[in-house]
DNA sequence: TTGAAAGCGCTACCAC
DNA sequence: GTGGTAGCGCTTTCAA
């Protein structure tokens, strides 16, 4: 069980610690004959350098903590794969924290990757999270910090966000460009900022266009679309559906589906991440939120900072 | 940016660094009154324990590794929550580790791991994976290891898998109960163990009725399924679907869909994760695969034996 | 070109 | 009850 240590290899070549170490990381002041040696040693006796002794000596861990609302199959997958993406390539790990939409998980998870030294933190906020007071630490302890997706207004921190407005905007112009002139909009959460702004995009561009009923509701869930939709799908005829993100178009699609609805005509345009909702119906139209794109992104700005940049507190949108 | 340490404390109350550890962590040995001038002090000056230093010392990381073959939005997010929930509630972190199924790249994170001194490896191979040899080293080092979901036929290690020959037979049934007779199984990548012992049972359970057609595909993707649909759908008349997997179960959805073949009577049962498909089409019907079921299984596995209980190789069946 | 020694922060053993 | 000391494995001066 013991594994073997720079000393022991010391010991063994007659040669001290310090020597070793130098052998090993191709130090120029060491001779090529000696390294040979020290390598080839390493090698046989299986050496594993110990990143414990190293992350603690050097004062860093090489680890940055991913908190996020939820572990949701519409966005995280893809989020997680942009942040390997360029973590690994830089040599970092990271752990996933999830805060189940609790404000105060969020916060104990801010205090665990204070503790377990991250090198940084990756933060997507819970819909309770109202202001950044949680935050004030890491910034004291100047812990660089982007937040991504999910945030509130605040200046302390660099954010990445989707650009919901313009985005909004372009699912409405193709509505109207359609000629729907009854259009239902499907939106999540009243009280989160992504919904409000998508919202108002959503809503003032189609006030631009005449003659458009508009109606919307919102919904928490994929299932409150479902149950919503029971009921407003009988008083209006639709032609025109804006989904604002994967998890409610899920429902849209299930409804239609259900009341035999689908390959009727109908327009449905939709917010996506991407992945999932290409194989629900061929003739829905997205809008792409790429959340790979998004985590390559805020994974990037954070490394910047870690490695010493000057941290910025912009928001990007993308 | 310098962090309070014990020492400092010890300074400044005037008493020894031993003391000040012992009474931050209740040591029956200490006076009440000194513990708690001591935990004021920390309190006041914001000590923090550096779980480096601590980790190093214990020798142990408090961290496994996770390593899948991919990222996919279907298995993926609901087997984060089940390890999570149980990892979390002990005091461990995971970080997450893509093969994307690549064999090198498994073996890489292996060694990543090895490197990292995670205390125990949870594991799900790629498909290109056919033996166990990239994981002697881990065996010598008696690093705990539960591999989960994808595997191979091995006895080194713990396993948990679903019982595929249970589910795919019970899907079957159904089929046969509900009277089909031109039937279409819709499979994963037929290199697959997971995909051999599904289709057999599948057979073999057909088989037993009379006068059932069944026609098989294989099929490595969402996309490849729609292809070969396109073709398959032309030929014959199907009255009832198998899907192996949501994956699959995707395909054949997007394909009703197009082909206006969903509300046509037709019978779809499909084995499924579970979290997705109840919203594509109610008349699905599903042999539920829990993925959290399995994270939590796995990680309870895992937790046992680091903490000392004797490793078993024993293959679950979930 | 190599070695000795100090020290990162913490805990555990042994004294007293 | 409390303090002193050693040591986990590594790197980094400083000295030779």
């Amino acid at each position: 069980m013991k594994r073997t240590t720079i000393k022991d290899l010391a010991q063994m070549l007659n040669i001290s610690a310090s020597t070793v170490s130098r052998a090993l990381k191709d130090h120029p002041d060491i001779s090529s004959s000696l390294k040979l040696k020290v390598k080839e040693a390493a090698e046989t006796f299986n050496y594993i350098p110990n990143d414990f002794a190293i992350n603690f000596r050097k004062n860093h861990s090489k680890v940055v903590g991913l908190i996020v609302p939820e572990i949701s199959m519409f966005f995280i997958p893809s989020i997680i794969n942009g942040i390997s993406s360029v973590l690994n390539k830089e040599g970092y790990r990271f752990f996933i924290l999830s805060s189940n939409e609790s404000y105060e998980t969020e916060k104990e998870h801010i205090e665990t990757c204070i503790n377990s030294r991250v090198d940084g933190i990756l933060l997507s906020m819970t819909n309770e999270t109202a202001d950044s007071s949680h935050l004030n630490k890491v910034k004291e302890m100047k812990i660089p910090v982007v937040i991504f997706d999910k945030t509130i207004p605040q200046r302390q921190f660099a954010s990445v966000v989707f650009d919901n407005v313009k985005n909004a905007e372009l699912c409405a112009e193709k509505l109207i460009n359609y000629g729907c002139r009854t259009i239902l909009g499907i939106f999540g959460d009243e009280n989160l900022d992504i919904t409000q702004s998508r919202l108002a995009a959503f809503q003032n561009t189609i006030k631009k266009a005449e003659n458009i009923e508009l109606h919307t509701i919102f919904c928490k869930s994929t299932d409150s679309v479902k149950q919503q939709l029971n009921e407003v799908l009988k008083e209006h005829n639709f032609d025109g559906f804006f989904a604002m993100s994967d998890e409610t178009l899920m429902g849209l699609h299930s409804s239609l589906i259900k009341k035999n609805l689908n390959n009727s005509g109908k327009k449905v345009i939709a917010i996506s991440e991407g992945t999932l909702p290409k194989h629900l119906d061929e003739n829905y139209e997205f809008i792409i939120n790429n959340g790979f794109t998004m985590g390559v992104f805020a994974a990037n700005e954070l490394m910047n900072t870690i490695k010493g940049e000057s941290p910025n507190t912009e928001c990007y949108y993308i």
